[in-house]
DNA sequence: GTCTATAAAGTGATAGAC
DNA sequence: GTCTATCACTTTATAGAC
């Protein structure tokens, strides 16, 4: 934790745009959200964006750099651990096999509860729209968070399966299971109308959490070793 | 197949008009979009948009009408195909189990071969925004596609699992595995650094196709039978 | 560091000539 | 059915007072 303290008025303004820009770009897009609408939402001036981030994108780039920061300390923890616990695994391949279902399931544990409960509504969409047409901040993204999430999964899928890590089905396997919790939030409004998840609450999240635990131990079952 | 016959100037125009217009609103949203880009690119008059569709937000759902159109044409042969073979299957569990699997798999090479393929770019954005933010549009494309194909999955999800069909499980299952070959479409970005797919050419659609395959037989295991 | 005021460019819709 | 011209409004950025 970094030690908190007052903060000036400066830090003010610049933490309520943020914040305001986070909600705004990530409803309307970068292009349709008006700058007027993100000053009104933090209750600051106009004026005071273009003095602060030096205009609309430079805002759009510090809302990317807080999200990332965000994400970073959301996962940091469970990530350490997967490491060490692989660093001190046991060779056996049944048993590495097992550990590897273990894992996934409490990264995506973790990545569940981030992107569920703790995430403002505004992370996923923004990231969403980054994802579709990449700009700078995607940069920011996946080499600050997304790289590292999804090479550990790699690593794991490569560990249950038997696949080599490097191998494109191996790669494919695991943006598979990424999709597998992705799809709650890209899909949104299937997701409504056919589970009635508007909007997914705590019964939600642990049932997708349990349904997920379950796919996972079924898609690399004891015993079997891909070739 | 429609008889096809010499269009009418107007007629003309209307398909300019929607094909540019989802292009333009899949890059850009609907915000964010002019009307002037969308007639410059149709090269037709920006003053035939209000003529034609009442304004901008008639061409927006005449472009899904449209889109759920295409849809309903290239889906139509394979979901008949599953209700028929539905129909007239043996009782056995194990026989059902492996008929599930084998529907699974045949809807979802319809299904990426559709997306990956014959899709124009714009298709997919456009619905990834409507699932963000369901508007009018998004009761179109769920009425008139994506209920039934949801439908039929859970369907086959059911018979392949074990699960009550009508079970909130179930349903959950249903969404995973779409979400398995939606990411490659949702995640563009990672897809392109993670596996280099960019854009996601012939071999990488039957990569894709075959590592499904054989994660949807890993999921319904023979000789399983979930309580 | 914050504010008001405004410049310069772009927006969707539409009236009216052809 | 198509075109030009234009209205009324909104956009981002910024100059200059405080």
């Amino acid at each position: 934790m970094a030690i908190t303290r007052p903060l000036s008025r400066g830090d003010q303004t610049r933490e309520a745009l943020i914040s305001a820009a986070l909600g705004v770009f990530g409803r309307s897009g970068f292009d349709a959200a008006s700058t007027r609408a993100i000053a009104d939402a933090a209750g600051v001036n106009q004026a005071l964006i273009g003095y602060h981030f030096g205009g609309k994108h430079g805002l759009y780039l510090g809302v990317f750099e807080h999200i990332v920061g965000q994400m970073q300390q959301h996962m940091a923890p469970v990530a350490e651990e997967v490491v060490s616990r692989l660093a001190d695994a046991p060779a056996g391949q049944p048993a590495r096999r097992e550990l590897a279902v273990q894992l996934l399931q409490s990264i995506f544990d973790a990545f569940n509860d981030m992107s569920f409960e703790h995430a403002p509504e505004g992370w996923v969409r923004l990231i969403l729209r980054e994802q579709q047409d990449p700009t700078e901040a995607f940069q920011l993204l996946y080499d600050g968070i997304i790289s590292r999430m999804i090479g550990l999964v790699t690593q794991l899928v490569a560990m249950g399966s038997g696949l080599e890590q490097s191998s494109e089905a191996c790669r494919i396997r695991a943006m598979m299971i990424f999709g597998q919790v992705l799809v709650f939030h890209t899909a949104r409004g299937t997701v409504s109308r056919h589970l009635g998840w508007d909007p997914p609450g705590p019964d939600s999240l642990r049932a997708l959490k349990q349904q997920f635990r379950l796919v996972i131990e079924s898609q690399f079952p004891p015993g079997v070793v891909v070739p």
